[in-house]
DNA sequence: ATTTATAATTTTTCGTACATTATTCTGACG
DNA sequence: CGTCAGAATAATGTACGAAAAATTATAAAT
């Protein structure tokens, strides 16, 4: 099983004072440093942020609260691993929730709410798809827009979390040619229909857009997977 | 997925070698011994559980990370506050997430699935809301049957970890006489069209059925509100 | 000689105790 | 009545010890 070697020097050792353990680690799980299991030892972490074990110890309670890291008695924490079946699951949940979040924002868009969702929108047709984490990064922005105001924090919160998880594995995917050109297309027709104050066309072309999203990623894990059992076994 | 488990008979001080310090910090915000927005010391939390401070500090990360709890830097932990905005939001995430738990059971439920839901639902009626607590449980036993051997793991810990809290509130709140016979009489529609085998009636009959239940305990915090402004101010 | 079982050693988690730092409370003084 | 110093209280970080798990070393058996 090997992975014994020291985790990839964690994140960025310069700017740890300002920011928290907890993100710093969080942020590790979730960009992949790392890795799906990997055993959270916490003299080990305590090491790499240069801080003793409790804050180590209650930063993996938050997230094990998260559902970011699993426990198991006197064997400590480790990494969720985000595989096929719990990537399906929580691109589902979105699914259920992102319409719900869209309402309010159509029926309430103003012009400047509409030319910002433009700007992001242009700034992704731009870079084309040149740099993946920075198209991650817009498309969440894209989508986050419209939801953060919403008054349902909880709703928004739950949305949030689950599309960090979804975001965390998309970088680590390859878009598909067809699918680049769709998410384009989608998102313009988005804009479109809030244009227009058309919930319902809205709400169906949103409803595509994710679940199209969300079959994508999964099918490619399944193309990884495949791919790593040939090699493997 | 932040097992709780069942809620573990918390803090009785005799068996918490036993219940987990989370379960009984847990039980204790959810049943409301501990009440909105009181402070959660760690020292007294670590007398009244015979421990010492670690353990209690991670349970409240812990917590923290579910939502339960809420953090001020240096002024550590309070109970969020379980409100109206926050218990109308919370049923609008379930309401969004319940129907699409609930298709997969109509299309699924075997034989025995239904009579044991007629069980529940009968027991129900036989006590017939003389037992408040009871009824609440029961009522989370008839939807959680439904809907806890679903594939979506992540669904079905995001729509329990909800329930737990509007059931939390729901047995502090009355039950008005006309909203109990509409309760029975929805659960009983509900069962009717799962036999019938109609999904989209069984989804409409329980987005009526929840959406009531939710606007109900709404509607007896905000009583509940009035009066007390009524007394204070 | 290789493999399996067992014992010793190391590592790691988890609870306790203590130190430090920030906040809150209290009472004297302007 | 407000404000400000100092004491009390509580959060946050560090250090250590005991118990459990993982690992390595050693012995026995085929």
């Amino acid at each position: 099983m090997s992975t014994a070697g020291p985790i990839a020097l964690a994140s960025d050792a310069a700017d740890v004072s300002q920011t928290s353990i907890y993100d710093a680690i969080r942020h590790d799980i979730l960009s992949g440093r790392l890795e799906a299991n990997a055993r959270l030892k916490i003299s080990e972490l305590a090491k790499q942020h240069n801080t003793s074990t409790n804050p180590i110890r209650e930063a993996l309670q938050q997230l094990r609260g998260e559902g970011l890291v699993l426990f198991t008695p006197n064997q400590g924490a480790r990494v969720r691993p985000i595989d096929m079946e719990f990537v399906r699951d929580v691109a589902e949940v979105g699914y259920q929730l992102e319409p719900y979040l869209l309402k309010l924002f159509v029926e309430t868009a103003s012009a400047e709410d509409i030319a910002e969702l433009e700007r992001i929108q242009s700034e992704i047709e731009a870079i084309n798809f040149s740099n993946k984490a920075r198209h991650t990064e817009l498309n969440h922005q894209f989508h986050e827009y419209m939801y953060e105001r919403h008054y349902n924090r909880v709703a928004f919160g739950v949305w949030k979390q689950h599309r960090e998880i979804l975001g965390s594995i998309s970088t680590r995917v390859p878009i598909a040619i067809g699918r680049q050109e769709a998410i384009i297309q989608e998102h313009r027709e988005l804009i479109d229909s809030i244009k227009a104050q058309d919930v319902n066309l809205a709400v169906s072309t949103l409803n595509r857009h994710i679940q199209d999203a969300g079959r994508h990623v999964v099918d490619q894990l399944r193309i990884n997977q495949t791919r790593s059992r040939g090699r493997n076994g």
